[in-house]
DNA sequence: ACTGTTTGCCAACACTTGTTGACAACGGTA
DNA sequence: TACCGTTGTCAACAAGTGTTGGCAAACAGT
């Protein structure tokens, strides 16, 4: 029910889409105009209005996003670590939607509403099929999200140069065993 | 040579102060208007611009900050990390001046910039102190700072339900090994 | 060829924004 | 008292915002 017939504007629909999310992911929610993502779509700004409704609707368009996280069950749970920060180093590397979404969350109570069910429906049910105790498996998502939100905030929204500058193999190294910890190890004393 | 004689107009420059960063904390750069912040501080708009010149002029005031970190050097080696955990939380928990300007790094380009200036000139200065190799104390600092501004994100900005229900001391035990090993351990083979 | 729908552009609306200048009340000084 | 710089209020401007409705061209079905 969801694929209707194709339509002709299909096209102009996805021009915007994508310049939306290039403006939201450069300038966040406000700064990023309708008639600059119009220009960049090569459209009229009115048009924007007719497919989407409104400025709220084109952003909750524009920011859909999906983890698309492994099936942590099946990834070696010494690995588990690794794995993620791979994962989520290549995901929002290929895709500016996340960026997006992040700059807006500090600003448009909608964005941050969005940010946290993101991470509490994918993250936490991910982390939840790890066999850990359930009582803690929220606040070792919780943990695992403030580590990989930090490095996406210092690497891709403020630009901190000792963060850009490493190499992906090294951030790796680093964090990984990290969000190992926070996945399968228990706090300090 | 800064201070000068004491004006009576002072009463009103610190209102304006008070309500611009309560403002700017709570709505970021962009939604938090001069006249929102001047009706706050109970004094008219134009004030705001007659004292701090423009709204650029009046964050760059509020957003002043000080770490106030510790001298490292004097701390004991294997505490650092837990150190550093509490004294961040117990310093922006007092303070929403770091909240504002967290924010407002994330769609305006001069909050970032002074982002970038506060973690490289004051976090990696105390880094520095501490006698690790010197070619990697700027990538101690930024990792450190990618954990601690990320729970400040999810914590004070993006709300996430697990990371705000921790108790301080409970972040503590579990974020203190995590900056423990960025500020004196090597990374994973 | 006729008709109704879709796609697009244009001009305008109502509103908010940062910012400015004129002008009244106040306070200390001669 | 008269004077002058400071503190404060009011009204307005110019620019930019999201949003709306009307109208022309292109299209699809008959």
């Amino acid at each position: 029910m969801t694929d209707a017939a194709p339509r002709r504007s299909d096209a102009t629909r996805a021009a915007i889409l994508r310049a939306a999310r290039e403006r939201f992911a450069a300038d966040g929610y406000e700064r990023a105009t309708i008639r600059a993502i119009a220009a960049e779509a090569r459209i009229d700004p009115s048009m924007v209005m007719r497919y989407y409704g409104s400025k709220e609707g084109l952003f909750a368009a524009a920011a859909e996003f999906d983890l698309r996280l492994p099936d942590l069950a099946a990834v070696p749970p010494d690995r588990l670590g690794e794995t993620l920060v791979r994962h989520f180093l290549r995901r929002w590397e290929g895709d500016e939607t996340l960026a997006a979404l992040l700059r807006a969350a500090s600003t448009n109570p909608g964005a941050a509403e969005r940010m946290r069910r993101l991470f509490a429906d994918q993250l936490a049910a991910a982390v939840a099929g790890l066999g850990t105790d359930p009582a803690s498996t929220a606040r070792r998502a919780g943990l695992v999200a403030s580590q990989i939100l930090g490095l996406a905030f210092t690497r891709y929204i403020v630009r901190l140069p000792p963060v850009v500058e490493m190499a992906p193999e090294d951030l790796v190294a680093w964090v990984a065993p990290t969000l190992q910890r926070y996945l399968t190890g228990r706090p300090a004393s």
